[in-house]
DNA sequence: CTTTCTGTGTAATATTATCTAACATCTATT
DNA sequence: AATAGATGTTAGATAATATTACACAGAAAG
């Protein structure tokens, strides 16, 4: 059984989640509805997170209190999630041009810099495999 | 927090648990029910069960399947668990027989050293922490 | 300064998951 | 055959979650 697939299996009711990461059911379901998350389904359609998810989730939780909306977390997620090469991220960053007008684009990338220039030094390090900390 | 923590907190509801261990819910909530595990609850009165649990249930199972009874493995469990001193051991043994007969002392001991002749070699090595391979 | 959009709260209702308790069944022991 | 231990099964109750709709505050846009 592969280390991914172990971090990948489904767990936790969303009452559990929202304990973990001190979110309400509210938030989580209107992350997974706008595509930041998407947590499997028990045969009963509840939903299961792994604990890539909640990771997910508690990244979410300080991008947003950093002030990134939906759309400046979504691409933060997707510009280090796949960890592909440089021309894909070219690639994806061209066709998600084509839906934006320039001055959403350039909110975006500001509010981007403004990301890294938070994380890189002080306490915003650290975010993503938050939850390794917490089991092994 | 300690390592020791996170592994005791109550994080599965009995629905996961059941698939992780392979145990029906009855069998769960009567192993529960005769002191062979204490998971949480919600306020609701759901249990909630930690890594541990899932672990012990994990080695309860191994024991069903070699043929050990409830007291059989109560005695097992209780003899690893506290990782108390020689003298200590001794004194509970000693209470312990005093509600038992010596017909069915000698046949949990009889088992025990059974079990232990069984896990000594071959496949029923490395049962307790079993669980720490699936998840870190 | 209104209007619009976003993210979240809240409430209502439906469905799923779990609980307890009781009785049934099967196996091994007496 | 009778008994006890372990599990299956069912019924009814309660808890947890799902979906949907409406409300609302603050930010953004006009």
């Amino acid at each position: 059984m592969s280390d991914d697939l172990r971090r990948n299996m489904a767990l936790f009711p969303i009452g559990i989640v929202m304990k973990l990461t001190d979110l309400t059911a509210r938030q989580i379901r209107y992350y997974e509805q706008n595509d930041l998350i998407q947590p499997a389904r028990t045969e009963g359609k509840q939903r299961l997170f792994s604990f890539n998810d909640v990771d997910r989730l508690l990244e979410i939780k300080a991008l947003i209190e950093k002030g990134l909306n939906i759309a400046g977390i979504k691409q933060v997620l997707q510009m280090q999630e796949p960890a592909m090469e440089q021309t894909e991220i070219t690639t994806t960053s061209e066709e998600k041009r084509k839906d934006m007008s320039d001055k959403e684009l350039h909110q975006l990338l500001r509010q981007q810099i403004m990301y890294r220039d938070a994380t890189r030094h002080g306490e915003g390090a650290l975010i993503r495999g938050e939850l390794s900390r917490f089991f092994h």
